[in-house]
DNA sequence: GTTTATGAGTTGACAAGTCAACTAGAAGTG
DNA sequence: CACTTCTAGTTGACTTGTCAACTCATAAAC
């Protein structure tokens, strides 16, 4: 029977087994973070594949085009926090699919503006209904409060790995 | 300039725009789940390969082993949620490294049971300082009560995500 | 004891994520 | 204008993650 004791604060998230470090995995953010996250993309992404026919990426991308209409690929990059190439890979894909299209940027040849098509709108909001179901369920028994904590945490999170 | 409205109550995660409805990213989990867990992903996992010649999964089977020594492959996969391809590719390359090393399991030849070697374990107190730094720099300006509400919210979702 | 079913772990194929080199247009500087 | 520098996006190489087929050992059924 090994002899436990936490060695310092509330705050670590590991404890001390025998004078060896051992994380607590119950307290261990990134771990929890990769699980959750890693369950969410099992679970998600193989609907999208199998019902429409691409990835989740491309449906990152959808959701941007339908939040911000016109944007560029660097905008949704911005935003999205995605890498640049799958990112234009994503938008090739989709628009192979007929699912977006895109104009011209009057000053910049390079830069698009791109949006979805009708029928990639039609397809995002089929989407959407199964990927807030989802959320629900993986939101279930988490009240309001605890919710919003959640959020804001999760944000802060976002910035402190930003620099 | 689009006409915004909140359609139904807090719970939600999209708003109506012009009619159409749109993800708030601001408070859709998913997308916060994904940006933080590629975000931390992307800031160690680069360590652990630069430092010590492995990536992410062979950090994780290690610290599992730091947790519970003489575990099999099976259990690592059921308490890290990882994939059992790619614990079984993690061990083969840490034992190929000379860190980790397995007795025969008595009554059931496939099995294993594996521990850290003692160069494992030492490289274990290595990379677990660099994480645990990297997680205290992610969990900055978080109160204790925030985060506690942050830990039981996600135990939460991988609950209801594990159906 | 032979057959069947179950379970642990390995392997291969493929999807997704990451990084860096590259192309080419735009902008700044003399 | 010629030259450098910057920036948007593309492409290729490689790593990581996921799924399913497979091997082989144990357990169960009869």
């Amino acid at each position: 029977m090994p002899h436990l004791e936490h060695h310092h604060t509330d705050l670590d998230s590991t404890i001390l087994r025998d004078g060896i470090e051992v994380i607590d995995i119950d307290r261990y953010a990134p771990f929890l973070l990769n699980a959750v996250g890693s369950a969410w993309q099992r679970k998600t992404s193989a609907i999208y594949r199998r019902e429409f026919g691409f990835g989740i990426n491309e449906w990152r991308v959808m959701s941007m085009l339908n939040i911000e209409p016109g944007t560029t690929a660097g905008r949704i990059c911005e935003v999205l926090r995605l890498d640049k190439g799958a990112v234009s890979r994503s938008l090739q894909n989709l628009e192979q699919l007929g699912l977006v299209c895109f104009e011209a940027f009057p000053t910049d040849t390079r830069k698009r503006w791109w949006t979805l098509s009708d029928e990639g709108q039609a397809v995002h909001a089929q989407v959407l209904r199964i990927a807030l179901d989802c959320e629900h369920q993986m939101m279930a028994k988490v009240t309001q409060e605890d919710r919003a904590v959640f959020l804001r945490v999760m944000k802060q999170m976002l910035d402190n790995l930003s620099d």
